[in-house]
DNA sequence: CTGAAAGCGCTTACAG
DNA sequence: CTGAAAGCGCTTACAG
């Protein structure tokens, strides 16, 4: 704050015109004459004068900043490599269309209404974005009844027709996997999948359950599996698969952090795979090449998905969107382990 | 923009006082009477007031916003999980001392400086953190030249008497591991260092090459390789190593994500980890503790390092605080690899 | 195409 | 301990 004392008003005095007309020339105003415009551009320059961002939110009642929440950073959930990427994607598309990005800090569990009021109520942000989706979340229910223009990272449980959001086909992905490993001759197909609360669990879970009923195979409760998104729960099912009596001769896991170290843990105990039982996971994240043997993986794009969610608050911000949905494709990543 | 219509006014004319005390009660000014203020409150409360940041900062002159400037997001450099963890760590530091934080949105390459300057001069932010140290970089030349409160995470090759700044002791521990190596019989040790552009970079360079003397061996430049950070540089080096004349008993990488594939590439070859050749990498990630052998790496605290530069920049905002080193301590992760 | 004026919602010396 | 007034640096109807 020393430098930047120079204002419109010193730009106005020193090109001869009204702050008014500087004021156009900054937000582009195609009222304005070239001439003036030119002579304005000049001073500005040569003045060394930017426009003070904080003052323009306050007379224009545009922020032109978009608020990101995150899972709760006190775990580990950053070690995923979903959620970096969503991101970067995020970053992309926030530089294309100029917006800033506040990043949530929540820290402590469950304090993400918390920050999404905050940024709200505080006017620090003009949109939000969800970047995963709890089942019966209440950031959601907030901003629906606010109406205040947010995308979700995901698919939402309610209020589907007026929550911008964006996700993969997760229940298509499930079920066409499921069926590729029956077709390809397994019989007895084991399902880890996440956190319950959270809504790709349930969907990909759908899908497993409609590929098993689809080529007529029964759903076995012993097979489904539930954990967190971490290296513990691979090795812990790893052993506890390993030791059932009728041992399935296919597994699908909901996240390569989970299935590398399964895969390990199976080996260790001399289980082969892909032989003994084949295993597929999701995320194709850099674990799933370096894997041994290399895992089949589902690549979900986090990275257009992240996109996708900052260009839908973006139309939502700019053009009123409501109850967007946005598919970005998945793509099955066949590797030794499901051959 | 509807509700918030709630305005310090509003809440002044409620409590029958002056829009200057509703202000002082806000910012907890000592000199309001405890009973006026719970009256304040109340009505703030009764009207479900929230004051206006934007307007907040436009009139003191202060954000509460403090800028993370990552490098550009259009390279993979957000899988490695360091920045995420320094990111987390950021989240936390602000969390408490109740900054917001505003995320660079360069996704060009070396556009830095421009979001610097941005986020300066059009006053968004109070403070900057560096989250990377490269040589001779202008965001650090520029931020010194307008004294603006920031801070590094590295250790910044000029300026050091001004730069606040947060780091690793990096030489101590390439020298300590180039020493240990050696002192566990190791005769040629390689050093498989990151991008010259880094301070890091250089600073574990001169701490090996200070091992090597130490212990009165030789540096041989032969064994000094440079590489990006992923699986790739990994995968090439592995084969360029295993087929020296020459070729070294022991390896330090200078991350797991190199690492991990050298190791496998390796092995594919048959040499053996560690008998043939031991080695050491840093960041313990946990791709070192899923590698096959587990990978001996050095734990660093990206999570500290973040948390720790957003103290700083907190002091450098506050209390006008410059030329702070703090030091985040490393850790020795013995595995398999360098047994 | 341009200007004068009011206003965005706060804070902060100054005065009492 | 509290208030009146000026001001932070812009934008935006309104008027011409």
């Amino acid at each position: 704050m020393k430098k930047n004392s120079v204002t419109i008003k010193d730009v106005a005095k020193k090109a001869g015109v009204s702050p008014s007309t500087v004021s156009r020339v900054i937000s582009q105003n195609p009222r304005i004459s070239k001439a003036t415009a030119d002579k304005v551009i000049r001073c500005m320059k040569e003045l060394g004068y930017y426009p003070n961002a904080i003052a323009r939110s306050l007379a224009s009642k545009k922020t032109g900043t978009v608020g990101i929440i995150m899972p709760t950073s006190s775990e580990d959930i950053f070690l995923n490599p979903f959620f970096p990427e969503v991101l970067r994607g995020i970053v992309k598309g926030a530089s294309q269309s100029g917006y800033d990005l506040l990043l949530s800090t929540n820290f402590e569990k469950d304090e993400e209404l918390n920050v999404v009021q905050n940024f709200i109520r505080s006017s620090k942000v003009d949109g939000i974005i969800l970047t995963f989706s709890k089942v019966n979340d209440h950031c959601i229910d907030f901003l629906c009844s606010e109406d205040f223009p947010f995308s979700l990272i995901g698919t939402p449980d309610l209020y589907k027709e007026r929550v911008n959001h964006v996700d993969n086909d997760n229940f298509m992905a499930a079920f066409q996997v499921t069926i590729d490993l029956i077709n390809s001759g397994r019989q007895k197909i084991a399902f880890l999948a996440g956190n319950k609360n959270l809504t790709v669990t349930q969907m990909r879970l759908a899908g497993y359950k409609e590929g098993l009923r689809n080529k007529g195979l029964p759903f076995d409760e012993n097979l489904l599996f539930f954990g967190d998104f971490d290296e513990e729960t691979g090795y812990q099912y790893g052993k506890i698969i390993a030791k059932l009596k009728e041992r399935p001769d296919a597994l699908i896991v909901t996240d390569d952090v989970i299935a590398f170290p399964l895969a390990k843990s199976f080996q260790s105990l001399g289980i082969k795979i892909p032989d003994d039982i084949a295993i597929v996971s999701f995320n194709n994240s850099i674990l799933a090449s370096l894997a041994t043997p290399p895992l089949t993986s589902i690549e979900i794009n986090p990275f257009k998905l992240g996109e996708e969610a900052m260009n839908l608050v973006a139309q939502a911000i700019e053009q009123g969107v409501r109850g967007k949905r946005c598919v970005v494709p998945y793509e099955i990543i066949k590797r030794k382990s499901s051959l």
